[in-house]
RNA sequence: GCCGAGGUGGCGGAAUGGUAGACGCGAUGGUCUCAAACACCAUUGGGCGCAAGCCCGUGCCGGUUCGAGUCCGGCCCUCGGUACCA
């Protein structure tokens, strides 16, 4: 052994603040557009601008720059850009609580998260950062719902609200608590929350359901593709008239959505949504008391309840009747809340026969169960359950005998002849509803005019900035609508004065388009300039929380193809590929302030510095999976970053000229492990092989001389392959080994397959799939070497004897499996 | 309820249908130290055995296979989403 020379001490406190200072003055992350290198744009979800960074944001950003780091070390630029989501609830709600304005709240914590992450040692651009409520950046946030408006895809509707009589103001579902009977209350004030209808803005998200049904040419994960799939709910099947022999509402006729015309036949009830338009006028005298009961209490129920109720099905007759559209029999028209009205057509037909639901709903209310689809080998004889499978259409008029399948399309069809409904495809998707009766959110640009109607802002006139001294405390009223000089306005068609619209927008249509913006920040002419749009999008890879599988990443999917078909943006999807990290726990909890288990990384940073940190979240397991952060966990990498740095700096006994193949071999297997795992996120193996080699590195070298050509490649590829996990002690060893430029503008080491190939193998002897025996081979050996070889074994021969081999499963290289009787 | 994901040692986790538990934390024992901390070395799924070794073991029940943590069917539980939290 050497005799230790006294190393430098490993002081993170000390070298990492250095760093940072010098990447930023030297800017080597900045993009610059007119770099010949190939752009490659890499994003991570904006944080919302909740107060302090608490690791669950470290969690999604430092490995997101890991894998930013890499693309950069593969030769290309890359874009790296972050902001911040600025607009939303708990702005005002901490501004309520902490008696503040949204507005300050905001960007003072704008201002503590940009601090706090720069000690990440993250390689974001800065010059590009902004915030969603920046005037110069809603701007253009109201000048893309002009365009939107311009193209027809968004209009005005009617739609609920929850609405707090007692505060006089509109509340989010999570305002809405639920009381012990169940029933939706003000989180504030208690009262009971009423389902209000006001005319809102919306998106035409529908007209796209079709084509965001395709992922074709990018690369999501499938659970995502999946989750938008169902979400669309797409469903062909036939919408079916049933007339009422009366007209009511203005309608003649009940018209339901169904994805079994077959099954018509074996209709013996109608279900109406409670809030169906035509239940007011079709219910009869003497059921209008049972019905509005039951309207009432369904509407202080919002969906996921509606829908959730295991057992029975609750619904009410109407005392009203429909005629069948072919048999002319008269079926009783239902309400239940288990249909929706944003479903479909806002009534079902009942089948009890063949649908569950209806079954027990028939079942429990002595409705006829009559049989339209032949179970196989049935008998005549009432179903003791639904039958839902395939079968032949009987007691169904001229359809009988069809088989289900042909008969779904000739019933559909037969009704379009007679014009009572015909094939349709329904989709569980609904349009997006924008409007927000908030203060701190970007302000729709329309204005009111008596004379004129509905008059958009002019481009020229935007932003319509958002007032400092509006009201946002709950009063009574939508807060921009107090504001006189807010509101009042003269119309930019006739003069006159009109009223400005005094909702905002929706957040997630600030973060619609965010991805853009940071292409062309300053840009005061346009959201983004096209030849810089064509150069940069789409995003090449996006990461983010799978909580917003359907939310924030299905409407970014929209707003792309709206403006693709504006003639604004040339791309089809934001996202060429999307990778989902899970969520970090602290004792197994998705960590918060109420329960106490919230992790600040400032404190972990001050302790071990942030490469250490970074690591430490990296390795907690799989990104996409979560993870639970384990305070005396983190030692583990703080231990390794100290032996990389010591077996970096620490004289090594050399012997030159002798080639070292163990050194070689265990350095290409670690950079094939490392480049494949970084490349597939896989940053926790990603590490732990690093480990491994670092412990085989130093076993190495305590026994005995090495070789200085291949242990130099040794600690410059350990270096190397370190520098985008671990930024600042990747490049204070880079240059304490005599390197002038930067670590992170080299290029990421090559691997050599061939040098990485072991001389043996391990090959995994079984006697009847038990494991009896490894064997070391060389590589190639073939069957019968092996099976002689494993047979000479003193386990194998004694686990064989006195029995008979009826089969020898051979997998060259892996295992020998003997199956004996 | 519906949609999606997951369940493996004391803990976080690893494992193209082929050695279950890599890597790390913790724990135990040891070295160093006046002592402690740090660091380093060794052991560490459970049971039986002096040992060689044998048996059991990846949420539960069943199946496919020479071979199942992995595939199939049925359950249980946890987490994310469910359209105004973002």
């Amino acid at each position: 052994m050497t005799t230790p020379t006294p190393l430098p001490i490993y002081d993170p406190a000390e070298l990492e603040p250095r760093w940072r200072e010098r990447w930023a003055v030297d800017g080597i992350y900045q993009v610059d557009n007119d770099d010949p290198r190939e752009p490659y744009y890499f994003l991570t979800m904006l944080p919302y601008t909740s107060g302090d960074l608490h690791i669950g944001h470290w969690y999604a950003i430092a490995p997101s720059d890991a894998a930013a780091r890499w693309h950069r070390m593969q030769g290309k630029q890359v874009l790296f850009p972050l902001g911040f989501d600025a607009f939303g609830l708990p702005a005002e709600n901490a501004a309520i609580h902490n008696d503040t304005h949204p507005k300050q709240w905001t960007y003072q914590n704008v201002e503590n998260m940009t601090s706090q992450l720069q000690t990440m040692g993250a390689s974001f651009d800065w010059t590009r950062e902004f915030a969603t409520s920046d005037p110069e950046y809603y701007r253009w946030t109201q000048w893309w719902f002009l365009k939107l408006y311009e193209h027809g895809l968004a209009y005005r509707a009617a739609a609920d609200c929850n609405f707090c009589p007692g505060c006089g103001t509109v509340l989010a579902n999570e305002q809405v608590n639920r009381n012990a009977d169940g029933i939706g209350v003000c989180e504030r004030c208690e009262s009971i929350v009423e389902a209000k209808q006001l005319e809102q803005w919306m998106f035409r998200t529908t007209a796209y359901a079709d084509e965001l049904l395709e992922f074709d040419g990018i690369d999501y994960p499938e659970p995502i593709k999946l989750m938008q799939r169902n979400w669309i709910g797409r469903s062909e099947g036939a919408d079916i008239s049933f007339p009422l022999g009366r007209e009511a509402a203005g309608q003649d006729r009940i018209t339901v959505f169904t994805t079994r015309p077959d099954t018509l036949f074996g209709c013996t009830f109608i279900v109406l949504a409670p809030e169906h338009p035509l239940v007011a006028e079709l219910t009869t005298p003497e059921r209008r008391a049972a019905v509005e009961a039951y309207v009432a209490q369904a509407r202080r129920q919002n969906e996921i309840e509606r829908q959730s109720s295991t057992g029975e099905k609750t619904g009410v007759f109407t005392g009203a009747y429909a005629q069948h559209p072919f048999s002319g029999d008269d079926i009783q028209i239902w309400i239940a809340d288990y249909v929706l009205l944003s479903y479909g057509t806002g009534a079902v037909m009942g089948v009890p026969a063949h649908d569950e639901r209806d079954f027990s709903f028939a079942s429990e209310r002595g409705i006829p169960i009559p049989v339209v689809i032949a179970p196989p080998d049935w008998d005549g004889d009432d179903l003791a359950e639904a039958y839902t499978g395939p079968g032949v259409m009987v007691n169904s008029g001229r359809f009988d005998g069809t088989d289900w399948e042909t008969g779904k399309l000739t019933v559909a069809d037969a009704l379009a002849q007679r014009g009572l409904g015909g094939p349709t495809v329904s989709y569980r998707l609904r349009d997006w509803l924008i409007s927000r009766q908030r203060y701190w959110g970007a302000p729709i640009p329309m204005i009111y005019c008596e004379s004129c109607g509905i008059v958009p802002v002019p481009e020229g006139e935007l932003p319509v900035l958002l007032p400092d001294d509006a009201e946002f405390l709950p009063t009574g009223a939508s807060p921009l609508e107090r504001h006189a000089g807010f509101v009042n306005v003269d119309c930019p068609q006739c003069g006159e004065s009109a009223r400005r619209e005094t909702d905002t927008m929706d957040t997630f249509m600030c973060s619609n388009w965010y991805m853009y913006r940071y292409v062309d920040p300053h840009n005061h002419d346009a959201p983004i300039d096209p030849q810089l749009a064509r150069q940069w999008l789409p995003i090449d890879t996006y990461t983010g929380g799978a909580e917003h599988a359907v939310m924030h990443l299905f409407y970014a999917r929209f707003f792309a193809k709206a403006a693709r078909d504006m003639g604004i943006l040339e791309i089809d999807e934001p996202f060429a590929r999307l990778f989902n990290q899970g969520t970090i726990t602290k004792d197994g909890y998705k960590m918060s302030k109420s329960r106490g288990n919230v992790v600040n990384p400032d404190d972990w940073v001050g302790r071990f510095g942030a490469d250490t940190v970074r690591l430490y979240l990296m390795f907690l397991g799989p990104w996409e999976a979560g993870g639970d952060w384990d305070d005396s966990g983190i030692q583990g990498q703080w231990r390794w970053l100290n032996r990389v740095w010591n077996l970096a700096l620490r004289k090594v006994e050399t012997s030159d000229g002798e080639s070292d193949g163990t050194i070689r071999r265990a350095t290409h297997t670690m950079i094939g492990k490392v480049s494949q795992d970084i490349e597939r996120f896989r940053f926790n193996t990603m590490i732990a092989a690093m480990m491994e080699y670092t412990n085989e590195l130093q076993s190495i070298r305590d026994r005995g001389p090495v070789d200085t050509t291949a242990w130099q490649e040794a600690i410059t590829s350990l270096l190397l392959c370190l520098a985008p996990s671990a930024p600042h002690i990747a490049e204070e060893l880079w240059h304490r080994l005599g390197h002038d430029r930067s670590i992170h503008e080299q290029r990421w080491p090559a691997y050599d397959e061939s040098l990485a190939q072991a001389e043996t193998v391990t090959v995994v002897v079984q006697v009847n799939g038990r494991l009896r025996e490894k064997l070391e081979l060389t590589p190639g050996t073939a069957q019968a070497a092996a099976e002689a070889a494993a047979r000479a074994t003193a386990r194998v021969s004694d686990q064989l004897t006195g029995t008979t081999v009826r089969r020898v499963v051979w997998v060259p290289d892996k295992l020998l499996n003997f199956v004996a009787s």
